[in-house]
DNA sequence: ATTATCTATAGATCTATAGATAATGC
DNA sequence: ATTATCTATAGATCTATAGATAATGC
């Protein structure tokens, strides 16, 4: 492998594993047994890896938000989306950990990310759209719509945080695994609970219990 | 004021205006014109001034959050919550923003932050059975009051770094103001409606109307 | 010739403390 | 006497570059 991608695919392993603030440019080339001054010569700054890993990130989340024009959807293309949602998330979990600080120390970061969500609550309107036309949700109105595809984008894109700070951490340390964050697919589909049209609330709800989360202990 | 108080005060103006990462215990020295020494006199490091932040957020959100016993919860309770709990959020939104980190510096932070948690989720699932005896609010089950109350949780936590990331950045930075979080309101409400009984529908309906946030441009 | 890599280092911080001095309260 | 404050600094990083050297591709 290239170098310059042995940088970009450590960097993302140590941001996940420690979190971006704890890992410099220094352990990146250590971590890779090369010199800082390689690194140096492969990437600009630490914000430049960054940017590069966010282009990945979207390119990842573009490929599989795609919504089939004009058909409707099936309550497996929504539970296709949820799934590959979350693992996107999941691989690249560093970037909505410290996403504000990046935020602010790169502009160019700033102005993508931003679009990159306006993009997303699109495709969740859109996937909406085709399960409505599905017969599978209804919505009262557009504002409906657009308030759903935010709360939704809210829980998915802050589960792990949550999870993080609240999740019983019985072994002294926050980590949570994988399959531990696919229970934000629950709390995503009791959100959407209230849309479901009438013939398909059993299918949904027998669908959502396969990701119930193990009850947080109140113990504390 | 005790410099101990003026340090504490100091140290929360800066981190909400420049995020805590970008705040060293060099800056509040030099903003309050104290000898660095002098500061560390007073606390052990930068994790001391923080977890006494902490403390003063926990105790702020405890005194507002406390649900009156044996009596039903009118609409002007539920707002009256919603208005002091984005207040707090706003006083010390240095918080949330870095929590992730923070809690993985500080073990007692952590492990007091997960307690406070989930005291407020209780505190939220009480609202909501307030609500309901009241006649405004109709649950279905106990696991639909939890995920409700915790789907609250994430909209109000996280409202504010939605804003900051995804809103219009018309001045070229992303500082959002107090009357913009209040937007969250609308968030809340929104996604509560389908629990609220026909008759009160209309209200919250109104009392919503005042919070709806500015359309997000869409052109990026 | 061009591309990739290393060595060495300047310069900028930041944290945290030791030790001296000043201010305050019995 | 005790409490509060300052000066000065050691020690630890981290970023980013200059300049030398090695490897590679026509």
């Amino acid at each position: 492998m290239k170098t310059r991608d042995r940088i970009i695919q450590a960097s993302l392993a140590l941001f996940n594993e420690r979190g971006e603030r704890n890992v410099t440019t220094n352990h990146i080339a250590a971590h890779l047994k090369i010199s800082p001054g390689n690194l140096y010569y492969h990437f600009r700054n630490k914000t430049d890896i960054i940017y590069s890993l966010f282009l990945s990130y979207k390119g990842l989340v573009d490929q599989y938000l795609s919504v089939p024009e004009g058909r409707a959807l099936k309550m497996e293309d929504k539970m296709g989306y949820l799934e590959a949602v979350f693992d996107g998330l999941w691989y690249y979990r560093f970037f909505h950990r410290d996403l504000e600080y990046l935020l602010d120390s790169d502009p160019r970061l700033r102005k993508d990310y931003r679009s990159f969500t306006l993009q997303c609550l699109g495709a969740i309107k859109a996937i909406v759209r085709g399960l409505e036309a599905g017969s599978i949700l209804h919505m009262r109105s557009e504002d409906e719509r657009e308030a759903v595809a935010l709360n939704t984008w809210l829980v998915v894109t802050n589960w792990m945080a949550f999870l993080k700070t609240a999740h019983a951490d019985d072994d002294e340390n926050g980590d949570i695994d994988r399959q531990q964050l696919k229970q934000g697919i629950y709390q995503v589909l009791t959100m959407e609970m209230p849309y479901v049209e009438p013939a398909y609330q059993e299918t949904v709800r027998l669908l959502r219990e396969q990701y119930r989360p193990a009850p947080v202990s109140m113990q504390a």
